[in-house]
RNA sequence: GGGCUCGUAGCUCAGUUGGUUAGAGCGUGCGCCUGAUAAGCGCAAGGUCGGAAGUUCGACUCUUCCCGGGCCCA
């Protein structure tokens, strides 16, 4: 029997193709880039695109620190797919790759490397060993990002040290400076103590720690004893000491307490108890009584029976529990207003520090107190407080403080708390509020037309396009309630404000002191900030103002917030480049609506008054498979080196593309391992359309539409199905979709339905048929149109399945620079879907009828029966008849299929059939045996055999 | 604690303006084929749609609360 069937299989069409079923994908990846980057695709690709439209993706700067992660792999595998669709739908669409290289965490870990030698160096020296660090992984991670087959300009990178990104930065500022946003104020920010500088919101992570919880008595003067006592909140000498009762988690700020904030629309209460010996009546909110009951667990008390308003008690004073003098040369140490102060804890009475707190800071500028701030950059107290604080470290001192009020029996209560605080994200420590001297861009103050940051940001977010959605309304959130942005930092490794000062302390900060500046840095760049001097800096022809000299000019110490730097790039890459602004798109993970999707729209709209971008989309972020974050010490973190390592970077692209990224995306090796066993089935069924085109030349061979099969036509239907909802899927940036629809179509239409059923006619039927060519132009289009609608995702493995497609429509040096496949709209799928949904559902009753034989071992496959449709559905017959007998037993692979139109039990019926086997073809047909020259085959095989 | 957001089979996704027994593919189990062969085909089992109330003739779809995630903030 083998003889037979090996002399038979000879003279079949079988599917020839070089293209491996196994992919080997981390071995033929790099060499595809390889043969990329000699052909200069990047440039070819712009190139070919020269006089199309633009479509400007503009790249947020990554980190330059650290191998990429996951995070990086979604928001790069994103990007490129956005950009090599824009580009094959006709756009001309750069990338231009960046990377923040400034700030703090690269400046700590050089100084960490350092250790003790840091102190020896100067700060031109730390920047350039900075420079070396932030360069080591720039580089780095350009391998890695081009590792993922992201195309752009990686020799041009764009990189926030380079002296012209600093000249943009400086132009940008000149706008703000020139509007009147800029200012410098004595001001409470968030000091990290263990890097001595201000930190943006943006550098704090949030960790629990334990504080102490403590109730504190203020004794009131004794002004305020007799106010009280004619409101008659207290009563005769039995009252005790009289106090005001705060409470606060941060001991050490009490040193700089200048004032008790009540609200006024609050009741207020006297309560009256026994504490050491000592009696004391404290003013609380009523509605905080039952919790100071509870926290100082009194048992003998009496409440006033009289209620007053916070109103009644403004203007009273009381003594401070520990510092006999006013520290500063504002009033001091009295009762003031205050609308944030609620009861959701405490006692209604709030300890206001304006030096350590920003609500403590705006009610003491309305109240006129001085902001009071004993703390040195080292987080260690002045000399203004008592002696026995002096010189300490304010974190370390609460146990001092608490004893030191229990001394005096103003301590009422003391516990602990554990609640979350915010830390630096370098040095790790809690940080502190800390005024000092900072420079602000103000949100609220009004431009030259009329309107505020704020303002302007809330009218136009609306006019952008927020994917998903719900971006708009977070972004709004965040707005409405920012406070202004603090910009200077204390360190070295940065973009210095361009601010100089005399020695009379007068500030030159002016528009064109600043383009003076950007002049200088743009040929100079940043490093000559710290070597030249103003003059050199500011130009000789720079028209100083009146009271000014350059021989009396100091330069400002303190660098930008790296987020303005960051917040910049759409002028100092995107506008230096010539492109349009706004964007087309800006495209960053979702915690960015806080980070550089705001930070670059303020200053767009404060220098440009328009928004950067048209478009905003965001990605979530990667967890784990329970859903839980990732972390590395919990050892569920997916390592993204490992992944591209082991996988190859096209599976990490189809994962990306399979999961919906508007959501927490669950990661893990497992689930990736998935995508691979996704991407094999892919691959395997454009291998078969591969090796079963092998011979088809598109020029000569191929059947026009209205000359195909049904079922070609069928399948010509499916792909303008799939390609209308494929490119309506990339057009809305719903890559999980295009990946649903590809996917389903090559296991469902392809593999299950079409090249199963196809078999028959492309095998055994003669080479150049029309049977066999109307299945093949079929087929080739299909094949044709896949390439290319999986290119953006499949960046590699499309490459080779081109390269590997015999006979092409076009000749390009790359699939990359092929258009997406057009919608062809002369067929109309949606009309010959109702027909063929009857059709399907009909040939799913044989399908089940036969498996029910095969079950029974009646038959093995198919081929081997022989179906009876019985039916007086006039409908019914007439679609059947329509379609072909032949043919519907085709789409069954059934050998036979009979039509009786009689009613019977069952409509379907089927049997082994009773003709004999072909022995090239497998079929069992009548015409077996009827060919006196091949009487084992059937009479179509034996036709074939003899050409 | 606040803002935004998510929670449909083991996994990835569909579920139209609320309307008959909630779908697909993968995975799993069982079987078939051996002319796509470290492939291919079929069949089957999997879901109280996170939970609880409520609105409604009727809710996966609307409302409220709760539980559990995520991002951002305090």
């Amino acid at each position: 029997m083998s003889d037979d069937k090996k002399n038979y299989s000879k003279t079949l069409n079988l599917p020839q193709t070089n293209f491996a079923m196994k992919a080997n994908l981390t071995q033929r990846e790099p060499q595809q880039r390889k043969s990329w980057d000699k052909m200069e695709i990047y440039k070819k690709i712009i190139d070919a695109r020269a006089n199309a439209p633009q479509y400007i993706l503009h790249d947020g700067p990554p980190y330059a620190n650290g191998d990429i992660h996951m995070g990086h792999v979604i928001n790069k595998v994103l990007k490129d797919i956005v950009i090599k669709y824009k580009t094959m739908t006709g756009f001309k669409a750069p990338y231009v790759p960046g990377w923040d290289c400034h700030g703090l965490p690269i400046e700590a870990k050089v100084f960490t490397e350092l250790g003790e030698k840091a102190k020896t160096l100067s700060k031109l020296e730390i920047r350039k060993l900075c420079k070396q660090y932030a360069s080591k992984y720039v580089k780095l991670q350009t391998k890695q990002f081009q590792a993922l087959g992201v195309f752009g300009d990686f020799e041009n990178p764009y990189l926030t040290l380079k002296p012209q990104y600093e000249a943009g930065i400086c132009e940008v500022f000149a706008e703000l400076v020139g509007k009147g946003l800029v200012y410098k104020q004595l001001k409470p920010i968030h000091w990290s103590v263990g890097c001595q500088t201000a930190l943006a919101d943006a550098e704090l992570e949030y960790e629990d720690i334990t504080s102490p919880s403590i109730f504190v008595n203020f004794p009131a003067t004794k002004e305020a004893q007799a106010k009280l006592k004619t409101l008659g909140l207290t009563g005769g000498d039995d009252s005790g000491n009289v106090c005001f009762m705060i409470w606060t988690t941060t001991p050490w700020t009490l040193a700089a307490n200048l004032a008790i904030a009540a609200n006024p629309d609050l009741d207020y209460k006297a309560i009256s108890y026994s504490q050491n010996g000592k009696k004391f009546t404290s003013i609380i909110a009523q509605a905080r009584l039952e919790a100071v009951i509870a926290a100082g667990k009194l048992v003998d008390y009496t409440v006033s029976e009289k209620t007053v308003k916070g109103s009644e008690l403004i203007g009273l004073r009381y003594s401070h529990p520990f510092i006999e003098k006013n520290p500063t040369d504002k009033d001091a140490w009295l009762v003031i207003s205050a609308n944030f102060v609620t009861t959701e804890d405490g006692t209604g009475l709030v300890h206001t520090a304006p030096g350590h707190g920003l609500e403590d800071y705006v009610a003491g500028q309305q109240n006129k107190l001085a902001v009071y701030s004993p703390v040195r950059d080292d987080g260690c107290y002045d000399e203004t407080v008592p002696d026995w604080l002096i010189g300490k470290n304010v974190l370390k001192v609460d146990k001092e403080v608490n004893d030191c009020l229990r001394n005096k029996g103003l301590l009422f209560s003391e516990s602990q708390i554990t609640h979350s605080y915010p830390h630096c994200w370098r040095s790790r420590m809690p940080v502190i509020f800390r005024a000092t001297d900072q420079w602000f861009i103000s949100v609220d103050r009004q431009m030259p037309d009329g309107k505020s940051l704020r303002q302007l940001a809330l009218e136009r977010i609306p006019k952008v396009k927020w994917i998903p959605s719900w971006g708009e309304k977070r972004i709004t959130g965040m707005l409405e309630s920012r406070p202004d942005w603090c910009i200077s930092r204390q360190r070295c490794w940065g973009m210095p404000i361009p601010v100089f000062y005399n020695s009379d302390g007068k500030t030159l900060l002016t528009k064109e002191s600043v383009l003076a500046v950007s002049v200088h840095i743009r040929q100079k760049g940043s490093d000559s900030w710290f070597i030249d001097s103003p003059k050199e800096i500011l130009g000789e022809n720079f028209k100083l103002p009146a009271g000014f000299s350059f021989d009396d000019l100091q330069k400002e110490e303190n660098i930008f917030d790296v987020w303005f730097e960051s917040g910049c790039s759409w002028y100092s890459v995107a506008k230096q480049a010539g492109w349009p602004i706004p964007v087309d798109l800006y495209l960053e993970g979702s915690d960015q609506h806080r980070g550089w999707f705001q930070l670059s729209l303020l200053p767009a709209l404060g220098a440009e008054g328009i928004e950067p971008f048209k478009t905003v989309l965001t990605h979530g972020f990667t967890v784990d498979e329970t859903g839980k974050k990732q972390s590395k010490s919990l050892g569920n973190y997916v390592n993204a080196q490992d992944e591209v390592v082991k996988y190859g970077s096209d599976i990490l692209r189809l994962w990306v593309s399979s999961v919906n990224y508007q959501e927490d995306m669950r990661c893990s090796d497992t689930l990736i391992a998935r995508l691979q066993e996704a991407y094999r089935k892919i691959r395997n069924t454009i291998r078969y359309l591969l090796g079963n085109t092998s011979d088809f030349d598109p020029t000569k061979n191929n059947v026009p539409y209205e000359k195909m099969f049904e079922i070609d036509k069928w399948a010509m239907q499916q792909l303008a199905k799939l390609t209308s909802e494929v490119t309506d899927s990339y057009e809305n940036f719903l890559f999980h979709k295009v990946y649903t629809l590809i996917y389903n179509f090559c296991v469902v239409e392809m593999s299950s339905i079409y090249m199963d059923l196809l078999k028959d006619r492309l095998y055994c039927d003669a080479k150049d048929s029309l049977s066999r060519r109307s299945a093949q132009t079929a087929m080739y289009k299909i094949l044709d149109a896949i390439t290319r609608m999986l290119a953006p995702v499949l960046a590699h493995s499309a490459e080779e399945i081109y390269e590997a497609t015999n006979f092409k429509t076009e000749t390009a040096e790359s699939v990359h620079l092929l258009k997406m496949p057009q919608i062809d709209k002369s067929i109309d799928w949606q009309k010959e879907e109702p027909r063929w949904e009857k059709l399907m559902a009909l040939r799913n009753e044989v399908l089940k009828e036969l498996e029910g034989l095969r079950q029974k071992q009646t038959i093995a496959s198919n081929q081997e029966s022989s179906v009876t449709i019985s039916t007086d559905d006039s409908d019914l017959i007439n679609m059947v008849e329509q379609f072909g007998v032949k043919n519907f037993a085709a789409l069954c692979i059934a050998s036979e299929v009979k039509l009786k139109k009689e009613k019977s039990e069952k409509l379907i019926t089927a049997e082994k059939s009773p003709h004999k086997k072909c022995q090239r073809c497998w079929n069992y047909w009548p015409s077996v045996g009827k060919d006196a020259e091949n009487p084992e085959l059937c009479s179509r095989c034996a036709e074939v055999i003899k050409v």
